[in-house]
DNA sequence: CTGAAAGCGCTTACAG
DNA sequence: CTGAAAGCGCTTACAG
């Protein structure tokens, strides 16, 4: 490989004035810099980093470790927002996908303190409570889409409950007055506070709690999640005779409008369908497109890389607002 | 940040014999090794990779090139297929997500190269052809999911007309005899192979080309692609009237299951429905679950991947076999 | 504005 | 089996 003294001996300059060249020292001569730019050029002088990195100290990497991360697709917006940010700023943002069965959170901290990263971000699957290695606090951490309970490392989560509410909100003021709300599991966060939100929006519109129905249609069953989503749906359009639905994701809404259909209903004009998530192609796919709060993957990436770059130290909690993408639903 | 020399002193060793337990030297006695273990736990010692790149003049690292890849979900498997064996291996894959607004391929090669990467392989979001910078030439490299038309690369793409010819074979052992193709347009070599796949199946079992109708139902207009599938299968079911459905991908599928639903027909009784992708949790989603042709994609990140691990140089175009995952539609 | 020396944290090559 | 020296490709700190 070329290093820099074959640059400079190309050039015919000291390799000193190379490596100023290298980093934009603006007190080289610029007739220097011209001899020094054409040799780089026609030797195809490229520098290397590991040996900037040893030299300086400094290793410019920020740690990713994304936690089941992938097995949702848009969660990989988590890692987009981070790694534009990395890419912007010269970093390298290094993603270590950790498998509970192949290898653990501890071997990916190891990994990432051996190439020297300068902070680490935590991100999780889906927005949860974790317990993360006490080593990850030797290096600025911060957790994405989940927290800790000790309190010892800044996290930002989505809005859960905000996002329930103003979705609550925009159904009303559309005229809608029956809610049937086909929840997400009530044992993990976004169902718990979620059903806060839609039950904050009909108590802030002194709307009684008779005009909605809040179910959880995602059920455990011997470790395996499974939707009862169909069965419900079915069942509850017919009892409760709601106007609209809003759903925990937009897989349950698929389901609720294989039932609308069944039932002779039209999305849209006959009941009025909304949800959470907008995964992947599914809002699109669907005839007419849902209309549905996105998670805020991709802020949270940001956030969550600029508070490393920031510096900060604070401990703070911050959430992420939704964003109503508007479709033909309701 | 702890050093060699910390940990030789805290030991009472030269610190080359540290290094020597660091890497494993069985020359190394037993008695010092134990002291030398010691240290580095008491002292939190890990080593510095950049400084062990830059000796040994090894980066351990392999690029991977996403060139757009991460818009469709399943495609992830191509770098989960890359990192799994790379962790295996203690090689880092340094992953770039090309995105043709934000930075160039030969940003990302640059870039790789500044790192010393030992070998890049690079990824298409679907199955085509590409033309790739010509310094990449300069390293090891590997396509998959794509190939050049120079045949200066080794490539790795699905066998897209095995996987057509396989499906429908699989559908005419099972008794169906008038299948409809919904294809994916025919521009893209996908759609191209797999009509092809379907043709060849019905010529083996000496069928009738009256029995099988194939049309592409995504169309490009204005550069952006749409589906028609709906329109045109519910035209096509009630003037061809097949027994079976063979959709291009898993989204197409789930119209298809509306259209089905809504002239009355029990996918999986009255119609069968097969599809290709195994795209995330789609074919889950649907009632009854949607028995598709699985693209290879983790395989063909680990042939990548495994290739270059082999230090081979042969221009070899291979093609890799999807897998039919049964549910119940047929 | 430029260069020769020293040093980053390691491994290599060699001597004992 | 162990260690002192040299060197990887750079940047830092300093002298001119």
């Amino acid at each position: 490989m070329v290093t820099i003294k074959d640059v400079a001996a190309h050039a015919g300059v000291a390799f000193k004035t190379v490596s100023r060249v290298v980093n934009n020292d603006p007190t080289v001569k610029p007739k220097n810099r011209e001899k020094v730019l054409k040799a780089i050029h026609e030797l195809g002088y490229r520098p290397n980093r590991a040996a900037q990195m040893t030299r300086r100290k400094k290793s410019g990497i920020i740690g990713f470790i994304a936690d089941e991360l992938l097995r949702v697709p848009y969660t990989f917006d988590l890692i987009r927002g981070a790694q534009d940010l990395a890419w912007r700023h010269n970093k390298e943002l290094m993603v270590l996908n950790v498998n509970v069965d192949k290898y653990s959170v501890e071997g990916a901290v190891d990994h990432l303190f051996e190439h020297r990263a300068e902070g680490i971000i935590y991100a999780a699957m889906y927005h949860r409570e974790v317990s993360v290695p006490s080593q990850l606090a030797e290096v600025p951490a911060v957790l994405a889409n989940c927290y800790d309970s000790s309190g010892l490392y800044p996290s930002i989560v989505p809005d859960e409950k905000e996002a329930a509410r103003e979705i609550t909100q925009t159904l009303l003021d559309k005229g809608y007055q029956r809610v049937l709300f086909l929840n997400l599991n009530e044992n993990i966060i976004a169902g718990r506070l979620r059903k806060a939100g839609v039950e904050q929006a009909f108590a802030e519109n002194n709307l009684s709690t008779e005009n909605v129905v809040i179910e959880s249609v995602i059920v455990r069953e011997n470790q395996i999640e499974r939707s009862v989503a169909r069965e419900r749906a079915a069942d509850l359009i017919t009892r409760f005779k709601p106007d609209a639905i809003l759903c925990g994701q937009d897989p349950i809404a698929v389901e609720v409008y294989f039932v609308a259909q069944a039932l002779g209903l039209q999305v849209g004009k006959d009941i009025g369908i909304a949800s959470f998530d907008d995964w992947d192609i599914i809002p699109t796919l669907l005839q007419p497109g849902l209309t549905t709060m996105a998670l805020p993957h991709y802020y949270m990436g940001q956030w969550a890389f600029n508070y490393l770059l920031d510096g900060r130290s604070d401990k703070i909690r911050e959430t992420a607002r939704f964003s109503l993408v508007n479709r033909q639903s309701f």
